[in-house]
DNA sequence: CTGTGTGCAAAGCATTTGCAAAATA
DNA sequence: TATTTTGCAAATGCTTTGCACACAG
């Protein structure tokens, strides 16, 4: 039933404890951490873990389609464990990125099909916006 | 009525002929250079001006509201002279990114408002998938 | 004339790469 | 045991910065 073992399996790729623990952290938080973060975040449990192989094992969970990679316009790329396409919100004053739960934007592909002659496969959406604790300060 | 003039006259910002020119270049295409093809391409006519430049030209026009940053998840930005809010067509083949015109997506904010505790500013919204050029290839 | 902007080279980050040693299957 | 992956350090690519000189207002 774990995915992962299955996945990898499947595409002969080595079940390494980093893989694990990077995939673990990502399913186990919703916070959309960097590459550093997760470094940061592992390197108590995984302390001989480096920052190279954090990001090997970010670009095959990403090829392996584990993890989606996000970017809402940063220096930096965020990751997030959650491979269902869900649009994300950025705060600008804190900026940390939450989840968007609830609302499908299934449609949008739909929408444009008219005004484009690609042919679409998915879509990104990030809404920029003032966070709850940022409202208050 | 040139809104550059105005603005930057306004801001006491001063009117430097790379201003002028990153600026007109990017009103003049719709191919969401990067700052390296906008500096390429204005070599011809200003062989002195520097990358830098290019990029501090475009840092005050993003600020000033002239330009719009956008991101479809390259390692690089690229730049739009058209600040009106517009979905982006990212070709994952050819790297290209197209607008799309003739959609509005103003309704996306209303429809999750009930969904997020944050007050919502603005949206970007992204597409990919092959245009029509690498779907005949 | 005064302060801001330019151009250059160097610095700064995020990310990638090459390679020997280690670990998985 | 045969690859693949790790960890390190060096390299790369995009962007920013510091500073002297030039230029717009």
């Amino acid at each position: 039933m774990n995915t992962i073992t299955n996945i990898f399996r499947e595409k002969n790729l080595k079940l390494t404890p980093q893989r694990i623990a990077v995939y673990k952290y990502l399913k186990s938080t919703n916070e959309h951490p960097s590459a550093e973060i997760i470094y940061k975040a592992l390197q108590s449990d995984y302390p001989t873990m480096s920052l190279a192989t954090v990001y090997k094992a970010l670009k095959t969970l990403v090829e392996v389609g584990l993890v989606q990679e996000i970017n809402v316009g940063e220096s930096n790329f965020r990751y997030d464990g959650n491979t269902n396409p869900h649009p994300h919100i950025h705060c600008i004053s804190c900026g940390k990125v939450d989840d968007i739960i609830g609302v499908s934007f299934d449609d949008l592909n739909d929408r444009i099909t008219d005004h484009t002659d690609y042919d679409i496969l998915t879509n990104q959406v990030y809404f920029y916006g003032v966070c709850n604790d940022c409202k208050n300060l």
